[in-house]
DNA sequence: TATGAATGAGGCTTCATTCAT
DNA sequence: GATGAATGAAGCCTCATTCAT
C-alpha cells in the first residue's frame, strides 16, 4: 500500500489555503504561501490541484453547495415559516461557530466563485429565499418583494458575523443568535 | 490655470481607479489598467500619486471620513433616536444612489484599509453606533448591546446594497429607503 | 524626442531571437537567453513582444511572407520555365547568403509557424511549385505531378543548404548556386 | 518469463517515445507524456531509462547505426555505381513505408544527437556519400564534389518524406520510389 | 517492478516603480 | 508634466528526477 497521505495532505492544503484566504485574500495569497503554511513544495502542490484557481473553486463550491444543503433540510424540518427561519438562522450561527474561517471564505470572500456555480444551483441566498417566499404566500408573512425580505435577513446574520470577525461582536454566534432571530422575525413583519 | 489641470487628472484618475476597483477588485488592478483608463503613461501617474498605495488610501480615506462626517451631521438635525436612525439610513441610500461605485469602494472593496484609519477617526458604523447607544441609554430603544443594534441596522442597510449591486434589488436604493427604515427600527425595537 | 531606441530594440531582440532560435531550437531558447543575448531584463523584452510566441510568430511571418514574394517576383521577371526556375534557386542561394541564420530558421526551425499561416497565404514552396505546374501545362517539363517535382527542386536546394550549415558544403551557396539549377532541371526533366 | 515483460515494456515505451517525439518534437515531450502514453507511472519509466536524454540517444543510436549498416548491405548486393544508387533509394522508401514515425524520428528530428554519435560510426549519409564518391573515381559519375552529390540525392529523398509528412505526397514512398531514383540519378550526371 | 508524492530548478509573464528624455 | 523603455521581484506553473512504500 503506497503512503496514501493524498487525502491528508489535500485536506491540509485546503485548510490552510481558506485559512490564508481569508486573512489576506485569494489574490494576495500566493501559492508559495500555501506551500509554506503546509510545508510542501510549490511543485508538490499541482500534484493535489490543477491550479490555483481550481483549488479555490474546489474549496468554494464543496462546501457552498454543501452549507446551502444543510440549510434546506433545516428547513424542512420545520412546519411554519418562523420554525423554518429560526431553524436556518441557527444554521447560520452553527455553521460560523463550527469553523469561523470557512465560514467567512464561503460568505465574505467568495472572490468571483458564485458566478462560477452552475445556473440553478441551490444557495444559502436560495434557501433563505425560499423561505420567506412561501412564508408570504401562505400569509405568515406580509406581503413584500421577497428579495427585500432576504436582504434584511441575510443582512442581520452576516454582518454579525463581520462584527464577529472584527471582534465586535463575541466571536461565538451561538450567544447571540436568538437575538438575530427575534429581530429577523420582526423586521420582516414590519413592512 | 495649471493648477486646475493638475486637480483635473487627479480627479479623472480617482474616479477610474475607484470603477476599476470596484470592478476588478483593488489587487485585480494593475497601473497599467488605470493608466489607460485615464489615458496616460504609467510613469505619468506618479506625477499624481506617490503610489498605487498611497492611491488607494487616499480615495477612501477622503470620501471615507467625510461619509463619516455627513451621517453624522444628518443625526445631528434630528431630535428623536428614530429620527436619527431614519436619517442616517436614508443618507445612505441618497449617498449610494449619487455614486453606487464609490459606495461600493467605501463600503464593500476596503481592503484593508480601514486598519490605517488613525484610531479615534470617526466612521459610518461608529455614527450608527453612537446613535443607538443614545437611544438606549435615553430607553428609546430597548436594553441591549449597542454592537448587536448597530450590526442588525448595518446589515439590513448594506445587504440591501449589495443586492442591488447583484441586480437582485432595484439600483435605486432611495426606492426601498422607507421599508429599510421601518425594519430596522422593528429590529432594533425587537428585543 | 523621446530616446525611440524602440524600434533599434525590437531589432536587436529579433535578430538574437533568430539566432539563438537556430542555434539550439525555439523551445530550448528560452526568454532569459534572449534577454541576455540582448543584454535587457526579462520583463523588459515584454515592452516589445507580447509574449514568446508572438515573438516567433513575428519573425517567422514577416520575412518567410516577404521571402515568398521576392521568389514570385524574381519568376515572373523571366519567360521560360527553366528562367524561372534558374531565377528562383539563385534567389534561394541569395537569400542564404545574405543571411544564413534567418534561412536556417524559416525553412528549418519553423516550429510549426507554418500551420499558423492564414490559408491561401503564398509561402516558397508555393511559389515553386506554381511555376513547376505552369511547366508542365506548357509542355516545357513532361508531365508529372507536380508536387513530385516540387519535392526534388526543394530538396536538391535545402539539403545543400543544410550541408552547408554542417559544414559539409562551402558556406557560400552562390558557389554552387549554377550547379543547383542544373541538377535541378535534370531532375524534373528526367521523368 | 520475466524478461519478456521487461523488453516488451521497454518496447513499448520506445514506441510511444518516438511517435510523440514526433508528433510534438523532444523538448515539448514531456516525460510525463510517455508514462501516459504507455499506462505506466512516471517513476516506472526510470526503471527502463536512466533518463529522457538516455532514452531519446538510445532510440536514435540503435535504429540509425542499425539504418545505415543496412543501407551499405543494400549497396555492397550491387555492382554499379547506378545499381547501389538505387538500391539504397529503394532503402529509403522501404524503411520510411514500414515505419514513418521512425523515419521521421531519425532522418528529421534528430534532436542533436547526431552530433553525440562516436567520430567514423558510419551513417546514411555516409553510405550514400561512399557510393557517390567510388562512382566519381570509377567514371560512372561525372566528377563533381561528392558532397553535393550527396547534398542531391539526399535532398530528393527526404524532401519527399517531407511532403509524403505533410500530406503532399501520398504517405506511401515505395509508390514514387523509381522515379525518385530516376531523378536522383539524372541530377548526379547532370554537372 | 510499480507507484505517486515530493523536490528544486527553471520557464513565461506581470507588476509597481524609476528615470532619461 | 508627460513619455515609454527599463528594472527586479514576484507570481503561477511544468519538468526531470528521486524515493519511500
Amino acid at each position: 500500500m503506497p503512503r496514501h497521505r493524498f487525502t491528508d495532505t489535500r485536506d491540509r492544503i485546503e485548510t490552510a489555503a481558506v485559512r490564508l484566504f481569508v486573512e489576506k485574500g485569494v489574490t494576495e495569497t500566493s501559492v508559495r504561501d500555501i506551500a509554506r503554511a503546509v510545508d510542501l513544495s510549490e511543485g508538490a502542490l499541482y500534484r493535489h490541484f490543477v491550479s490555483k484557481d481550481e483549488l479555490v473553486w474546489a474549496v468554494f463550491e464543496r462546501h457552498y453547495v454543501e452549507f446551502a444543503g444543510r440549510l434546506e433540510a433545516l428547513a424542512q424540518a420545520e412546519t411554519t415559516a418562523r420554525g423554518k427561519l429560526a431553524a436556518m438562522i441557527r444554521g447560520f450561527c452553527h455553521a460560523h461557530d463550527e469553523n469561523p474561517t470557512l465560514f467567512r471564505f464561503l460568505l465574505f470572500v467568495q472572490h468571483g466563485q458564485l458566478s462560477k456555480l452552475a445556473p440553478g444551483t441551490p444557495t444559502p441566498v436560495d434557501a433563505v429565499r425560499m423561505v420567506l417566499e412561501r412564508g408570504i404566500a401562505s400569509k405568515e408573512i406580509p406581503d413584500q418583494p421577497p428579495d427585500v425580505a432576504t436582504a434584511l435577513v441575510f443582512g442581520i446574520v452576516l454582518q454579525s458575523a463581520t462584527f464577529a470577525a472584527y471582534g465586535r461582536l463575541p466571536s461565538n454566534m451561538g450567544s447571540i443568535c436568538d437575538r438575530l432571530v427575534t429581530a429577523a422575525w420582526a423586521a420582516v413583519k414590519s413592512v
